[in-house]
DNA sequence: GTACATGTAAAGTGATCGTTTTACACTCAG
DNA sequence: CTGAGTGTAAAACGATCACTTTACATGTAC
């Protein structure tokens, strides 16, 4: 496997499990077997490690929710919690660990819940066959809260926003 | 001002400003006045601090958001992020930023959470005369979402949730 | 065959981490 | 008057932090 892919989800696995801060350099080389030049050849500093992991998580999380119906974009986040756990929204919790103050983190993360906007934008279009800011923003509303609340409540919080946006939807139908 | 009061309401705001992990001892001993070992004497270790600053800001908490209403409680919601600005959950940080290793957090974490609940479920009653679990499980998606999209949307987050909230009651109502 | 890119191992940079220690001042109850 | 309690300032603890440096092994291209 390449280098940079195989530190990249080497990086994800304990940044996401113990934290962005309290993992180590040290931890982060020794875990991906590469001596710590080589990481900073490819990534520069932590920081710049830190935003080409968000980069590399979001391109393969906006390829896996890439659905067309609220049904699927919910089945596919349960999925993603069965694979990956729920332990929060890591862009957010990388951008609340360094309080905001690193520019190419909060860029990635604004890039990040940009396109996530947009692609329920495209799901209310297709369910409902016109644009609904208002109910976009609901269903919005409901994945990040069912990406939270999944850290303490389990797949039960997808169900519920599930079931909670099929409600909305078939209000706006009508 | 008591020494604990203190201690704790600054450790509160670095904490949530810069992060749990990126905090260090010193900053806190500084801005609070105090001295590290009359810190120590007091809350033992880091993670005692952090504990006792997720208590208390339990307590605060849920005395703002005593609501018996979803308007209410959108409403307190709002001023809450006037007053604090909106970082995300404060409980579910710390629990990620620890790896949801520490005993101590994650139980204060779980009690946070369960209160929020019981409270939503109080509303739910008040608003339409009976219980209704998933009416309740939905709300909490919605205030959880809010938090959390409120770190990047500002306010319209709130009210989106506040809107998608109604419609869902005025559902369930008939 | 030599120059270059890409990798490793390992030691060292100074700073900062959480925590403890030493030494000293003040208050107040017995 | 004394001893316990509560506070301070400041230095020290070893560990670890992010990051750099030195020295050396490759394979590959001109």
């Amino acid at each position: 496997m390449d280098i940079r892919t195989r530190l990249i989800s080497t990086a994800e696995q304990l940044f996401d499990r113990h934290g962005f801060t309290a993992t180590g350099m040290d931890r982060l080389t020794q875990a991906a077997g590469i001596s710590s030049r080589t990481l900073y050849k490819h990534f520069g500093s932590k920081n710049g490690l830190m935003a080409a992991v968000l980069n590399e998580r979001d391109r393969r999380f906006h390829r896996r929710i890439n659905a067309d119906s609220v049904d699927a974009l919910f089945g596919a986040l349960e999925a993603w919690f069965a694979e990956e756990g729920a332990r929060g929204c890591l862009f957010l919790r990388a951008w609340g660990e360094t309080g905001g103050g690193v520019p190419e983190i909060a860029e990635v993360m604004a890039r990040h819940k940009e396109r996530l906007r947009q692609r329920i934008d495209d799901i209310v279009v297709a369910e409902i066959g016109h644009r609904d800011d208002e109910l976009a923003e609901a269903i919005l509303l409901l994945f990040e809260g069912a990406t939270h609340a999944a850290t303490y409540r389990g797949g039960a919080a997808v169900d519920g926003a599930r079931r909670a946006a099929r409600r909305l939807i078939a209000g706006a139908r009508t």
